[in-house]
DNA sequence: TCATAGTGTTACCCACTGTAACACATGAGA
DNA sequence: TCTCATGTGTTACAGTGGGTAACACTATGA
């Protein structure tokens, strides 16, 4: 049972470092330990990557490869899955499971603009509609 | 300067017990830190109240009046805000700054239909330009 | 066989959170 | 006026988690 459950973890609750390397993960694809280090502006040393790694991997956020005796990583979850993730914690949390609340904070605040949400929301359910009900 | 910015700190890094907490005082509005004592299920001390209470407006989620000799204390942010704020880091940390990388990770991952996104988008946006471009 | 490149293990420091004790002040009543 | 109750201010301590890394071990190619 080396799979982990990712659902159960708070994608909030990641470091910054932890962020940053997962994201750079997200971006490339595939990558090894070195060459997230070449990624980073930080220059970290070797072992620190691979702890932050290791720890991503056991949070459920990667996984792994062997490739000749070298760690590949990848992504376990996608980048939406876990925004999403995220999300539902905060509307949990902060709106009592109101999406609707969400929402009108959202506008609030000005995350969004009253006109960006009708337009995103047209796009972004046309697209869903279009590929179907798959998934 | 007593009051904080609390624009700089990110909700999600609350502990649980301050959420409980910051939960309360929204729900109720004015407390004193035994309301705040009564209002919880678990035992805790007075001290571990107001210890709470004071970190909460350390950062900026509560503010405190004087009555008496007692603190009343209050929100100094509304949730909506605090919630948008959280959502604002998880967009830039996750979609890229992109809203609507967001709006289609909730979708895919069921945390709104498709129907009801569009059901309150229109009443969101409806009620949004009925009270006019106010603040 | 030796160096190189990679992994596995372990550790340390620090900040933050949960939890609380204790000392100090002050207003109400004896 | 003395004291008790109530409330605040200060300080602390243990647990956890993240940032950072050293060191030991291993296999592979020269």
């Amino acid at each position: 049972m080396t799979s982990n459950t990712p659902s159960g973890h708070d994608p909030a609750e990641l470091g910054e470092l932890e962020r940053g390397i997962l994201g750079i993960v997200w971006r490339l694809g595939n990558v090894t330990a070195e060459q997230v280090r070449e990624e980073l502006d930080r220059p970290l040393k070797d072992s620190t990557i691979r702890t932050v790694l290791r720890r991503l991997e056991e949070k459920g956020y990667l996984a792994h490869a062997v490739d000749n005796r070298t760690f590949i990583y990848q992504p376990a979850e996608s980048q939406r899955k876990v925004a999403a993730r995220a999300v539902q914690r905060i509307v949990d949390w902060f709106c009592e499971g109101s999406v609707e609340e969400l929402l009108v904070g959202l506008l609030d605040s000005k995350v969004v603009s009253r006109a960006e949400l009708e337009r995103l929301t047209r796009r972004v359910a046309a697209a869903k509609k279009r590929e179907g009900g798959k998934a």
